[in-house]
DNA sequence: TGGTCTAAGTTGTATATACAGCTTGATCGG
DNA sequence: CCGATCAAGCTGTATATACAACTTAGACCA
């Protein structure tokens, strides 16, 4: 198991996290220095400061300059909850992905868009509307809307083959995403296209890039 | 805008991720070594080695030792959506958050529990219901099952005060958790306690710690 | 031709050293 | 007693150096 030798700064990760979840060290409580781990985990300075450096981008502990590195409290306030390419889980899963699209087309932005991306109104956009299927099976519908500038030959590709995400992370790889998850009752429309019974509640994600 | 000086490793970082932004450098396209940046760019091999090492751990490149640097192709497949600690969401908002008990108790795990935490059928566990308060209006109906071993004095603990998320973080930080979300029809008792027109769906998001 | 071996290049880690900038507590002077 | 100054300690950054382990391509030999 830990027969694995392990590079030192990872030896002293270890040690700290060790002493926060077992409770010795608290939230706000103060961590050695890095002076203090050279002594007494016998490191080089700069050795010891990589594994706080590290500690701190994982958000086990806070540094500040001239005062000392300190236990972050709050750990627990914020989860991440993963939302994966369909196209990528669907396959994960061992099934076969298709789409099928709908309408793929140029619009002026209308009262709703508008308002949810932020833009001036009237504004060109591309929209498309696509259902997802895994194994033949409906599971997702697709609505988007995408500003023109931004990917000028939208209307040219095969969405039944590449995916909207996948096409605008080819053209713009990098781009920070913002999402809002609720629930909703899909209207008749959609819940034809999904195949769906009756009154059953939908997952609606807005997501902003 | 750029004024405020960076430090060198950031420049550096900052010079690649452009070359990858502008897809001069695409998904699986070799980044320059540590050696090749300390000659192009003018800085140490340390600092080039932080400066990728960063980058790798960020998930803008993949590393192989003997090899070289590349690109990673995926940077867009997966998307982090946050789920923050109901009442500091509340509070964030400005508002005050409140909640009211409704069951608090010690119970054996029954079938639906057991699958889902997968657990000994008949293992004993905590239960809480309890619905939360944002000025008043009843938004969050939270139905929570503890292993009762994990936090033995559970049912003393006040939850209209402290939330369950906050004790048991606080006598377990650092606790990794998977969410899974899913829209739900609300039944008529969890209606009522949130005060819902007939039909509308409901958030439904199981947690295990 | 085909297999082996070697050398160059690359990442990964570790250390010693240096200086800048900030914080905090103690000391000193009024 | 209060305020200013100073020194010690801390983090943040940057460099030069060193060695180990791995990969890869090319040279070399049979």
């Amino acid at each position: 198991m830990s027969a694995a030798k392990k590079p030192r700064y990872q030896q002293v990760k270890d040690l700290i996290i060790d002493r926060i979840a077992s409770g010795e060290l608290r939230p706000r409580d103060r961590v050695p220095s890095e002076n203090e781990l050279v002594e007494t985990a016998g490191v080089s300075r700069m050795t010891a400061n990589r594994a706080l450096r590290e500690l701190t981008s994982e958000g086990y502990v806070e540094r500040r300059a001239g005062s000392g590195t300190y236990v972050a409290d709050t750990k627990a306030t914020s989860h991440l909850l993963e939302v994966r390419n369909i196209a990528a889980e669907v396959e994960h899963r061992g099934h076969a992905h298709s789409a099928r699209v709908l309408r793929l087309e140029r619009v002026k932005g209308g009262r709703g868009v508008v308002e949810a991306l932020d833009l001036k109104h009237g504004e060109d956009l591309f929209h498309v509307l696509l259902v997802h299927y895994e194994d033949g099976l409906p599971i997702q519908m697709e609505d988007r809307y995408v500003v023109t500038s931004f990917a000028p030959d939208f209307l040219d590709q095969d969405f039944e083959k590449t995916t909207p995400s996948a096409y605008l992370s080819d053209i713009s790889p990098l781009t920070e995403a913002e999402h809002i998850v609720r629930a909703e009752q899909p209207n008749p429309s959609v819940r034809e296209h999904l195949e769906m019974e009756s009154a059953e509640p939908c997952l609606v994600v807005t997501r902003r890039t």
